[in-house]
DNA sequence: GATGAATGAGCGTTCATTCAT
DNA sequence: AATGAATGAACGCTCATTCAT
């Protein structure tokens, strides 16, 4: 019966949603099972019917949340390729980049709930999930063969893009250190700048 | 006496030696304070009179681990540099760059163990702590000044640069994804290259 | 389902006898909540799914039986005074402090742990608790409004004669200091009919 | 030498004199030798040196507290007597109850710590120990002489005096409950009035 | 499928006491 | 006599997990 798998979907919906804010709230280590299924209004049993542990929740939010940045990023970008905004790629990625930014700017918890958590792996293992989702990797991808450049080593080019955004920013934005934000933004959009130029064929 | 002194110093030598091995073996969130006084061969209490908790021992670690990594890089550096190996600055951060990378892959649970924990503001603090050597910021300097080459904002550069070699070595080296080491470094090399021609003034 | 609750109600109450057993025979410090589990038959964490901590359960045992002290005197004396035993209310009162030492005397540890943790303040919480019994001061005032005397600052007066047979009780109970029991009964009757008279309006 | 003895019976001072701060402080519970030694600037060890542990000392304060008290008490009332403003032995009492409630008043923490641990058998071994005082009794005794009244037993007279007073101030003095000081005052003069006469031959 | 009472190993931490120096 | 480093049992408390209902 459809009413209850629906029923079932939104048990596990409950949980996601009141571990994600107790996990970016209070940090994963000092929630427990006990806070979750409380908040989630259900009984302690019922978690375990759902996810093996404590850490499967996790791991299934890390990857849920950062598909999600990405996927919104590219949501604000397709609109704009399609007006042909942007005169290049490396346009169109510092615009991606700024967007993925400001997001995490607007929702701390939420970067350093992900940030350092995520891993090149968890990417691939997204679509396993049962959102289906287009992933980071697609998303680079299609915006590269929307300009019919051609780039070497692609993966490794995005791998390397990512990370430095993401290592970057982590201090920056949850320190102001070594420096504020406006400070590192015209840096970090030049040295991207520089990858791209760097893997052109 | 100097006898009880130096007891003392065993101890706490022994103390960090085994928690640093169970730290990097298991992860500091699944290693108890009574593995670490039972691995030392001492009793519970013993730990905390020479540290007020689980988190100082691991703070401790963390900034003497980095530095001593920076150290070594330097060491052979410094030796190089006198000899007028490099003909540039470019040249002897890319020679650093691989003293690290090969110092890591050397021992992949202590990059593990550095890498995630590894903050900026850490840095700053290392000079606080009882060994007083010189820290990544000085041994870049100092090696810009030998060169007496001008750079604008050194401290996002060497920021920049840091974080760039540590977030993208670390998926490479533990899981060997997206690419292996040998495909990394070169692009890597590359891009330092361009963030130190980026900085220039 | 009736039958859940039960049990429940069982292993409270089985917290509760462990507990007070274990308190009267070596004090509240010396007394931890291991020893109370094991006593009990019960899981260590069992405990604190009815009592938050040790003062809970010590709180609520020494409201429970210092009330139990009093409905037992009372009890007693509700048959005499239906049967016109008494001409007056003094000779009840007397009679109710009889009934209360000679409990206190049949049962020392009880009193031990009673007397130094009965502030006046808890009389007043006890029906908060879940028996609903009357409280000592209730059962005074029904007794003197039976007699229909007068009497001015009737708290008062009940306060002085309860601290008065407490404190004066407590060592010679104990240890027969600096008298013996039958050598201060005579003279604390006296002492509490010439406090019910200072109270005469 | 007498300059050891000196020196030995300072180091005691010193640690009786933390203790007490502490413990009134802080409650007994929850001092520690660790902290009465370092606020008395000794090694740990050095207690053990003086005091079997920390029941010992606990015990040494209340006695030496309690009698400080009534010998304050009695230096006044002395002074008094002597210039024979009193017309009666009940007057004197008044008086010697006035003081030491005031005593207490002024000292809230003095009087939780000595209230709740004062038992009657302390006094009588007062005496044992090395501060050469009169104690309570003997005050009582010396009171009622120079009056040359006769009360037929005096020690049980005192005692129910004395814990009457106690008993009674607690509450009231700690948590204004269930009256005023005040207003306990007058009604607790009258019933050690009382009480004396009750005692005459 | 859902419950939540029960578990008990394990946690970090304290501290009275000992004893080699 | 004085020290204070070392001890280790004991503490209160947590919480992931189980399982009878």
């Amino acid at each position: 019966m459809g009413k209850i798998e629906e029923k079932k979907k939104e048990k596990k919906q409950a949980l996601l949603a009141s571990a994600f804010q107790l996990f970016t709230e209070k940090g994963v280590d000092n929630t427990s099972v006990s806070e979750i299924v409380k908040d989630a209004n259900m009984a302690k049993g019922t978690f375990y019917l759902y996810f093996k542990d404590k850490y499967e929740i996790h791991n299934y939010l890390i990857a849920y949340h950062a598909n999600l940045i990405f996927e919104k990023a590219y949501e604000i970008l397709d609109h704009q390729v399609l007006e042909k905004v942007f005169d290049s790629v490396e346009d169109a990625v510092i615009f991606l980049t700024g967007s993925i930014i400001d997001q995490l700017e607007a929702n701390l918890s939420l970067m350093k709930f992900i940030s350092k958590n995520l891993s090149w792996g968890v990417f691939s293992k997204i679509r396993i999930m049962d959102y289906d989702n287009q992933n980071c990797m697609d998303i680079f991808d299609s915006l590269l063969q929307a300009f019919s450049k051609k780039y070497r080593q692609k993966e490794l080019m995005i791998y390397m893009i990512v990370e430095l955004i993401n290592a970057t920013c982590y201090n920056v934005l949850l320190y102001r250190e070594p420096v504020r934000l406006d400070e590192l933004k015209p840096e970090l959009f030049v040295a991207i700048r520089n990858l791209l130029k760097q893997f052109e064929e």
